[in-house]
DNA sequence: AATCATGTTAACAGCTTGTTAAACACCGAT
DNA sequence: ATCGGTGTTTAACAAGCTGTTAACATGATT
């Protein structure tokens, strides 16, 4: 499999450097120097893991990081630090995290935590149930849609299809793909039934603008948080 | 199980680095970053532990706390202090059960601290088996429903039923969950005979307004508190 | 323009749940 | 064994909710 990451670095030559060996690894790497254009290359692509760099000019790695978790909960991100920023804020945490590389550090040990990284996120299914949407939250398990001031409850396919396209985020769905996973099967009226769904669910959703269903004419849909 | 964990911390950076952290240990976290938004969130969802930051701007933790245990006696509290804090202010409040941090400190200190609070919280599931509901109290294990006037004694399913529904307050419990857990199998009729037994805990809670069983068409069952 | 795909709403049929009462099963005492 | 008492299950009916379908409106593609 083709393993996409996101790296953000405003030093050009560190960024260019390790945006080349993992290449060289066989690693798909996009490369943003600065976190305005890391967090919109993140909006308009699924990645398989981020590598930040906390310090940076005008937008630092956390600020980054909590922009992308707004949107993603599941991707794993990797901060890259320099050791004298180990304050007493992250200090601690860098020790117990494989969350934390500190600079400088050899591809070697780079390329060992992606590893890590690819390793949990691809074994583990204990699938978290709880999705971040804009102002939303959806907690699939407990079919609970939160928003700003209220509390929706979904029912049980409303929610099967909501939880399938979180799944599949910035990723377009086939028609077909959705009906087979939550329907079972595929005809004409099942997919009507669908529309009817996803019209629901654009309702429910309305009162954040950033976050859409967005229909591929002939194809499918896609669920999109700006 | 998936633990939940409420996380109020008004520094930005601290509470996305804790969050993340413990997300990735397999925890289940919401973080918010003041005491008012902390409370709404509690009083909306069940959480297995709270960990709140003393120090903040409008409402310290101290203060929040107190508001959650108006309504939950049980959930462990960890607070977290700055090392200057006057210990004996904190004391008070761990000698209730409750624990505190100081800062900084380590992702493996505090989820020692975490796993430390859920096994007495689970271990303690056997021995504590009085909850506060509204104006009643429930013994699970006298089979008693004290009201505010008369004592009603309940059979043994009435019993396990209210009690499940109790350990999982503000939780959606499936109706199949609750037939594997009390009758040990799932069927239609067992489910009409669930469907008996949700009547008559009705019946014996409908004194106080404020306790509520909530049908969950097509999915189960809520306690909820108001 | 013509055609097909999608968006949206409302109504209906079928299934789920609430409730009451009767039937059944179990148990101890007579 | 019979009886009464207690607790649970089944039956029956009412009320409510959900998913599908139809019908019509809008949008995309050729």
């Amino acid at each position: 499999m083709n393993t996409k990451i996101l790296l953000v670095e405003d030093d050009a030559s560190l960024g260019f450097v390790i945006k080349d060996n993992l290449e060289m690894k066989g690693y798909n790497v996009t490369l943003c120097n600065d976190g305005e254009s890391g967090e919109n290359t993140f909006h308009q692509d699924a990645f398989d893991l981020c590598i930040l760099d906390v310090m940076m000019p005008r937008k630092d790695g956390f600020t980054v990081a909590r922009n992308i978790r707004k949107k993603d909960q599941q991707v794993p991100i990797l901060f890259v630090t320099a050791k004298s920023m180990l304050e007493d804020k992250v200090e601690g945490f860098s020790a117990g995290g494989d969350d934390y590389i500190t600079k400088p550090f050899s591809v070697e040990e780079l390329q060992m935590r992606i590893e890590v990284f690819l390793r949990r996120s691809n074994g583990k299914d204990s699938v978290d149930t709880v999705f971040k949407l804009g102002k939303f939250e959806f907690d699939s398990s407990n079919l609970t849609l939160k928003g700003a001031s209220s509390v929706r409850t979904l029912t049980q396919k409303e929610s099967d299809v909501l939880g399938l396209l979180c799944k599949n985020r910035e990723r377009v769905l086939k028609r077909e793909e959705i009906l087979k996973a939550v329907w079972g099967d595929d005809d004409y009226f099942l997919g009507r039934s669908m529309d009817v769904f996803i019209s629901k669910l654009r309702k429910y959703l309305k009162d954040d603008p950033t976050v859409q269903i967005v229909n591929y004419h002939g194809i499918g849909f896609r669920l999109e948080v700006k």
